[in-house]
DNA sequence: TGACATTCCGTGTTATAACACGTATTATCC
DNA sequence: GGATAATACGTGTTATAACACGGAATGTCA
């Protein structure tokens, strides 16, 4: 019997209600796998949102995407994309140039160096993640998966 | 059929495993659900950290705790609980005292204050959580946390 | 075409998080 | 009992998050 959230929080008095325990549940879940994570990333100097930026403007290719198409596309809400892209910028990770199109935007592509970092990280990540989840079977792990999609609506 | 987590994230590719899936359904969720939460307590001036402090501490009955301990019991990672205790306690939320015993120790427990905003929030939080969770019967939500309970091992 | 609204982005500022360190108190061990 | 280690807490400092605002470019509509 794995010990559950009660005792890990050293709560004495149980949950109002299923879906309180549900949501204490994910935010416990999502705080532990994001340590993992970030101790992983810790030794390249990455922070999460900025992997999560290298991420996405590798999906986009050589194409590269402007300042609120990277802010669409990341997990977390982030009100400040400008000064994240400016530390990245520093580091050498992306590149930005204004849009002649429409003057008003920036795109931003990967360095040569952002992708060797990003690519660099696959294999860690992947270990870390299936380490992670190891308790989980793959039908387990595609539930876990459908009841949270459901959750979002 | 609801709309899956790459077209939220407006990812073209598909997820390298199922554990990486699970990890991003998971991250993402939470944002959401936090999003949600922070929305309810930003009229009263809580953060989710001080709130999640405020029900710590009404689970320790008026025994109080110290630094230490509400910080083992709270959801995320916080290394900078002094200080956060510090704003509540000028906010009027929170009481401190230096213990006798250990005189190393300080403890903490809720003004009138606090109980009485903490308890107040009560009802409106029992209602965010129906809400965010209303796509899920009862059994679906037992058998998310329980997926969530093994994934934390 | 000109006034107005909208969009995109950056920045000034404040609040908070994160990390490392220092001090006071207590526990341990010889 | 005294030296040493361990624990509990706070603080100095830097980095980042959060919020509101403003300027530049574009879209809209009479």
């Amino acid at each position: 019997m794995t010990p559950d959230l009660r005792s890990e929080l050293r709560q004495q008095k149980p949950f109002g209600s299923l879906a309180h325990e549900a949501f204490l549940s994910v935010a416990r879940t999502e705080a532990l796998l994001r340590d993992g994570i970030e101790r992983l990333l810790e030794p390249h100097e990455l922070t999460l949102a900025q992997y999560n930026v290298l991420r996405v403007l590798r999906g986009a290719e050589s194409a590269g995407l402007c300042r609120n198409e990277i802010r669409d596309r990341l997990i977390t809400r982030m009100p400040d994309v400008s000064r994240l892209l400016d530390r990245m910028e520093a580091a050498g990770l992306i590149h930005r140039v204004r849009s002649t199109e429409d003057r008003r935007q920036v795109n931003t592509t990967l360095t040569a160096r952002g992708r060797k970092l990003v690519d660099q990280l696959d294999a860690p990540m992947a270990r870390e993640h299936e380490r992670q989840f190891k308790q989980l079977d793959a039908k387990q792990l595609k539930s876990l998966i459908d009841l949270l999609t459901l959750a979002r609506g």
